[in-house]
Parts: C-alpha cells; sequence; structure tokens
DNA sequence: TTGAAAGCGCTAACAG
DNA sequence: CTGTTAGCGCTTTCAA
C-alpha cells in the first residue's frame, strides 16, 4: 500500500521478495522444469503476482532465446485475398503461442528486402512471404539468421525453399474448359501486365485450355491494360485496370461472348464499367474471376470465380511452417493447390445439357 | 576468401578488426556525436562493412533505448476502411524511420487488453488505439511503461487522453438531412447491435435531424439484427447482417422510401439483399451508406455514403502520436473529424429543385 | 580524444 | 535442491 513504484519489477526485485537467489526465481518463472521446493515454488509466484512482474523480453533474447514472433509479408494489405490468407495464419499462430506480424510491401522488390532485414534484426521465430522477387543470397541470409520460412502465393522455381504455391496452370486451362463448356465460343483474356510468374501461367494454361477442346487462342483475344508499378498492387488498383479493360472490351467491333480476367477485382471492375454501359452480366455477356475474393459474392450479380483458396493456403503456409521450425531447416517441403470452380451467377450456362463422360 | 563465418559479427568484432576499443566503435556505429579522430572513424566504418555488421537490438533495446515500432490495433483487419486508415498510419511512420505493427482484435476486448500487454511488452515507441472496450487503468500502465498512445475512430470520454474521433452525432444529422433533402419521408435507420457509442453517437444525431426537419423519428423506423460477439467485426460480418436488414426491411407492410445503413459493408449487404429479390436501387428505395470504403464506388449501384476519411484519420493520428512522442507525455489533444457526404448513385433525388438559401 | 568497466534483465553451467 | 557467477551485445559513465 505504500507509494506506487514507478519502475518494472524485475526477476531480482521477485527473488528479494521471496528470498531466493535470482536463479531460482529464474526457474519457477520461466517454466523450467528444473526441481524446486514446492513451497520456494509458491512463494516465488506469489511474489511475482503482487509486484506485477513481466520478464523483460530483451533479456531474454540477447540470452539467445527465439523471439515469438512470426513475419508474413504480403504485397497488399487491402486485396481481401491477403486478408483471409492472414486471418488464417493468424489463427493458427496463435493456437501456437506465436504471434504474427503482417507488412505489407507494394509488391516493391526493395521493401520486401527491408522487411525481411526487419525480420532478421528482430530474430523472428519464421517468416511467412509471398514476394515478387527472390534472390538465392536471400535464402542464405534467412538460413544463417535462423529464421525458417515458406513462400507462398507466387510460384519460385528455386528448389531449396519450402513453399506452397499455386496450380495456376490448372487454374488457367479450368477457366477455358468451363467457359467453353458453358458453350461459350468467343472468349477473351483479360489481365494486366503479364509480369509475375502466377500470370504467365495462368494465360499458358488458359491457351492450352482453349486449344484442347478445339477453340484457337490468338493475340486478338488478349486484352491488356498496362500498369505503371508505382502505387503497388492495391485492390483498388486492380479495380481501376479492370475498369480500363471493360473499356477495351466495349471498344472492340463486336462483344465477345465472355471474358476470363485474371482476378476478381479487375473481374469486378470490368462488371462495373460494362454495366454502366448498360451491357448486363450475364445476359449479354459473361464474366469469369479468379480467386475468390469475399467481394466477389457481395456484388450483384455474384462473381462467377476460381478459387485460390486464400484459408486454406494461410493455413497450411502457417502449419508447414511450424513443421520445419520444429523439424530444423533440413526439411524442405512444396506443396501445390489445386483450383476449385465456384459457381455464382456472372457466368451464363448457355445450354444445360452437360456432357457425361462421353 | 577464408570459410564463412556462421555467427553474426558484433560490435567487438569490428572493434577488434579496426584496433579500437568496443567504446570507440559504440561510438561511432551508434551515430552518437561524440568526438572520434576521422582516421579511426573510417577505418571502424570499413570493418563494419567488410563484417555485414548489424547492431543487434536486444543489446540496444536492453540497455534502455527505444525501439522504433508503433503498435496498431483496429478491430478487423479485412474492414476496407481500417485498411486504408493504416496505409496512412504506415507512410506517416515510415517517413519518420518508425515501423507500424498491425493487430487485428476482431473488437474483442480480451484480445486488445492482450495486444496492448504486447507493446508494452516489446516497449513499442507508441501506440495507435481502435477499442472497444477502454479502463481508467490502461492509460496508467501504457504511460508508466512510456508508450504514448492516441486514440482514434471509437470516441471515449476519458479526457486524459489523446484521441482524436470522429463526430458521430454529426454525421447522423448529416444523413437525415440529406435524405429528407432528396425529399424522402419514410425513411428507416438500419443498424447492427447498438452496442458501441460510436452507434449510439449515429443513432442520437440521425434522430435528432429527423426531427429537425418535422419529420417524426420512432421505433418502427429502426431497423436492427443483433449479431453475436463471436465472430468479430469482419467486412463478411457486416455484410451478413446487412443481407438480414435487408430481409426484414422487405418483410415489412410498406418498403420505406429511403434507408440509412449504419456503415457502408451493411449497406452492400442491404442492396444485394434488395436487387436479388427485385427491389431496384435507387428507382425502388433509396440506400445511404456510412464509411465511405473504397468498395462502395465498386457495386452497382455506386454507393452514396458519408465520408469518415479513413486516410485522413489515419494520417492525423500518426502526425497526433509522434507529436507526442516528441513533446513527452504531458500534451494530451483531442480533435473531431466532420463528416463529409460522398453522392454517388444510390440515392434517388427525388426533386431537383435545391433550396438555395431561401 | 580514447579505453576499461559497469550493468541493463535474464538464463544456464557449475559448485555446493 | 539451491546459490554463485558468467556472459548475451550494447551504451555510457569515469578515468586516463
Amino acid at each position: 500500500m505504500a507509494g506506487g513504484k514507478k519502475k518494472k519489477a524485475t526477476i531480482k526485485d521477485v527473488a528479494e521478495m521471496a528470498h531466493v537467489s535470482i536463479a531460482t526465481a529464474s526457474r519457477v518463472l520461466s517454466g523450467s522444469d528444473y526441481p524446486v521446493k514446492e513451497e520456494l515454488k509458491s512463494a516465488i509466484l506469489a511474489a511475482a503476482r503482487k509486484l506485477d512482474y513481466r520478464p523483460n523480453v530483451f533479456g531474454q533474447l540477447l540470452r539467445g532465446g527465439r523471439n515469438k514472433q512470426i513475419g508474413v509479408v504480403v504485397p497488399s494489405i487491402s486485396n481481401p485475398f491477403y486478408n483471409q490468407l492472414f486471418a488464417a495464419v493468424q489463427k493458427v499462430c496463435m493456437d501456437q503461442g506465436y504471434v504474427p506480424i503482417l507488412y505489407s510491401s507494394h509488391s516493391d522488390w526493395d521493401m520486401e528486402k527491408h522487411y525481411i532485414d526487419m525480420l532478421i534484426h528482430y530474430q523472428a521465430a519464421g517468416a511467412l512471404l509471398s514476394l515478387v522477387g527472390w534472390e538465392e543470397g536471400m535464402q542464405k541470409r534467412l538460413e544463417e539468421a535462423g529464421v525458417p520460412c515458406v513462400l507462398f502465393d507466387q510460384p519460385h522455381e528455386d528448389p531449396k525453399v519450402s513453399s506452397i504455391d499455386f496450380d495456376f496452370y490448372s487454374g488457367g486451362r479450368l477457366a477455358a474448359e468451363y467457359l467453353i463448356g458453358a458453350g461459350h465460343r468467343e472468349i477473351v483474356f483479360a489481365t494486366g501486365t503479364v509480369d509475375r510468374p502466377s500470370r504467365k501461367k495462368l494465360l499458358e494454361g488458359f491457351q492450352a485450355g482453349m486449344e484442347l477442346r478445339g477453340c484457337s487462342f490468338g493475340e486478338d483475344q488478349l486484352v491488356v491494360h498496362h500498369t505503371g508499378r508505382e502505387s503497388g498492387a492495391s485492390a483498388m488498383k486492380d479495380y481501376r485496370c479492370g475498369q480500363e479493360l471493360g473499356e477495351k472490351i466495349l471498344e472492340r467491333p463486336y462483344l465477345p461472348e465472355a471474358v476470363f480476367a485474371i482476378n476478381d477485382m479487375m473481374a469486378i471492375g470490368i462488371i462495373k464499367k460494362l454495366e454502366t454501359s448498360g451491357v448486363h452480366v450475364p445476359v449479354d455477356i459473361s464474366v469469369l474471376g479468379f480467386d475468390d475474393v469475399e467481394f466477389g459474392e457481395m456484388i450483384v450479380p455474384a462473381l462467377t470465380t476460381i478459387s485460390q483458396s486464400a484459408y486454406r493456403t494461410g493455413e497450411l503456409a502457417a502449419e508447414m511452417l511450424f513443421e520445419s521450425m520444429e523439424q530444423g531447416s533440413g526439411m524442405k517441403r512444396r506443396l501445390m493447390l489445386e483450383p476449385v470452380l465456384v459457381e455464382r451467377d456472372s457466368v451464363r450456362r448457355k445450354h444445360d445439357k452437360i456432357r457425361r463422360n462421353h
């Protein structure tokens, strides 16, 4: 009840109050299984409670302990895809007693490097990374710093890193096959600049799918709007890109029957532009998205899309990270997630006769 | 080059290589203005570069240095409002050489406390908080730990805390006045559980606005859908709540002329439900939102709403925090932001005769 | 101008 | 079972 103490209580204060040595106090307070007489143990705990003792992380960390933070680097924090993904990561981490720290890189390789430095600096327990850039050295630096990592979302060739990526090629194929299966022939592929590996794969898969089903796919079916690198990969940017794409589609001599947009936000932009120009989806034209962002469900018409399962990706990535944290840096794994179609209202089925296995 | 070193270089290594004492090395490496002979200075810098020396934060922090992290606690990370806000915070922080750390509390007071503990634990340089809960003790704990904070978004009465809040009362009034000015009379107020101060104020303001313009406002004009506390304040949750509200509006004996929704995500849910039921916005009914979330612009019809200016809020909050970090904990300020109307397509103006100052 | 040394709070190796 | 002690990497007196 005496005058309030200004300074935080240290382990020394606790030890003194409990009439034991600092070592004994540490042994019970750090939760080690070292044997300590019950009597002292409870005295120490009581003292700690009375003093509102909290161990100083920096002391522990300096001593060589591992931080309980997990670094998560994503290109955009406002993109719902990464939000869902992070929600999953957060859940898995919290369950294990770790705290995820979110960094948004705006798809900027310098920023990405900056944040990775940060993680090493703070000796994060692990890192979950979606990067546009990657270099051999990175992996080595992280390994030397004892920060295991798993890459996700963006496909990388490097076989020496754990990663979970998405089968964009199959995704592209699925898109083509679904649209053709719905009775469309004149199909257009709408995209921003095809710079990232994910987009290249998607395009290749789409093309393959078209040709497999006897549809040709040429330059003129590719609608692309080049966007500057400046402002990063915000949801808004993709949406605006979609609007431009919608404009370009409207300018064509003939309206295509269907358009496949490279991600949901672009698809939403396209739909908005078409609708405000009096072209109705899916009556006049079908639109297929990609990602399965929450907002796809909220617009009118609800967006038919191909799901990358953000939540599952996050969950798996986190689980994989914990595995390699336990198993040591030896173990590397690569996982590939398959696309799944989410049918809603933005693609019109021209005939409902569905061919069953032949 | 000789065999790679496994361990990270410490200041001791640098000092040895430069043939100086640790103290001298520290003096130049920590950027102190302590006088050191130019010659040694450059030798030390060279050694540091060669060894790729990075100071160990925990050493510095343990010694009493301040962390360069700013903790930001928001109720939901998937809510675009907080995304925009955080984008602004991030910008301001980065410019000052600080790193913002984002925590999502799901509007859970226990989580909020948990994260605040975390910030104190890691001796964050400052905290930006949007909390559903608040207690006197909190402020004291933060102050004692030397973590200045500014509250935002949620209004709190406590006058001993810096805060930037939004004039929800005026917002509510503006909503009522705008809708009435657009020629509507039968107006409905759609909301989730009126539990937070922000919602209470909004409702009061709305009611006042209605009455001021000679419209009565009674129980029957209040449409509320109670949502459980469980899953937190995700965008999806508000959207679903909006759908329920839409349902309730459709069940009424007469369709109102306009509805004011407590936030944009709910407004979007309402619009979706109405549209899929064949009731068109704004032809059959007007919908006014609140927040000015990016997505409001993307839907059809584009959402008319009242802006809280997320970006500006974030910017101001961060600036205010830096002020109180510099000025010491003495200075407290309270700012109040005024609402601004964003006219788009979801509210129909029944007559375009606008009364000019009489 | 430089260096030796103390100590931030904590854990673990070693001695009793 | 308990206590003494060294030392993690860094900054900062204090002495030279």
